[in-house]
DNA sequence: ATCAGCACTTGACAAATGACAAGAAATTAC
DNA sequence: GTAATTTCTTGTCATTTGTCAAGTGCTGAT
């Protein structure tokens, strides 16, 4: 099977050996699920680490009023991982959903765990992971707390456009802490300036 | 030198052998700073990781305005470091100060690699650290973009009790992403209830 | 002891956003 | 192809929060 899109990732974050990362990446397999599947289901243990290769996702969770919050919106490639879920083995919070059809790799926590505790690069491949991670949902968290909804507006535009072809604007309004007529009217007035 | 707080917080985490917490923190260094102190300033390369052994800190930006937007309250004992900073080796954005009389212990990043990659023990309490971390700012995002300035103030005030009598209130205003007259406001309203 | 500055509160008003409802447009199911 | 459902927009009004300015009281420097 073709991994290429996999290995690309992992030689994009971080100068690594082609033969390690063909060794780290042999024990990922294939999988599809079509638009709007649940991958991981709140309240179950996360069993894989999963790679996003092509498709749209999201995680959510439910408020005290049963509504749906979009917690992270997920654009190919990238890794989709309940982390406290995964490596705590606790019940996850959120639900993960696909958008559009997607493809995936995934690999146990076995796996992880040998390749952690063997493979120096891959140890420092995924704790580059947390870090870059981290500090995107910091930078997320200080435009919540610090920019007005329009800017949040703004900023998602710039940086994914392509999700607003991809993604509903229920959710991307729930995403940006909005609700949905409130970004109706917030891409109205933009369009007319 | 009494690492008792610190290697208490290591076993607190994680069943892990005292010997080998011992061995861990063999290479942290004790330091205090005065309140209002400036540990690690925006734009530095951070050099160490922080435990925060007793007192109270903050971490910061500065807006378009320029106005001080607290990114994160710290209370002992907890580790405190610029993930991205530090890992990555490039500058901060945010800025480290103390908000009350801290002692600290500290190590060199070279000292964490050397336990990164030989002690297995070590990396297993450093991706718990990442976890937890990821996991607190993922819940303190959610609940920003899900919940009222209210419920927020209230929610802070039952975990986190003893930061009011340390922290200002504008500080913990900017921290809960609102003004200091909307959380004056918003005690006044709890206050009668 | 005094003065300057800071923290906190409060008032009046403005701006941003939410709640709810209705209708148009798009998508999905059969 | 048609009906049902969902998405998106828009209107009206309420609520929340921000802005600005003033006033009080505390604290720290000299």
């Amino acid at each position: 099977m073709d991994k290429r899109i996999l290995n690309n990732y992992f030689h994009s974050l971080f100068p690594i050996e082609k033969e390690i990362v063909q060794n780290i990446t042999k024990t990922f397999k294939h999988f599809q699920l079509d638009k709007n599947t649940i991958l991981l289901a709140k309240n179950k243990i996360s069993t894989k680490t999963y790679f996003l290769e092509h498709g749209y996702m999201r995680s959510y969770i439910l408020n005290e009023d049963n509504e749906e919050i979009t917690t992270n919106i997920y654009t190919a490639p990238c890794f989709v991982n309940d982390f406290l879920s995964f490596f705590k083995q606790q019940p996850t919070k959120e639900t993960y959903q696909t958008l559009s059809d997607c493809s995936f790799l995934e690999t146990s926590l076995e796996n992880v765990q040998t390749n952690f505790h063997n493979l120096p690069e891959f140890r420092e491949f995924s704790r580059l992971l947390f870090v870059i991670n981290y500090s995107k949902l910091n930078d997320r968290m200080i435009e919540m707390v610090s920019q007005k909804a329009k800017t949040r507006y703004l900023n998602l535009l710039k940086q994914n456009p392509h999700v607003f072809q991809n993604v509903s604007l229920k959710i991307i309004a729930s995403y940006l802490g909005v609700t949905d007529s409130s970004l109706s009217r917030i891409r109205k007035n933009v369009s007319k300036m």
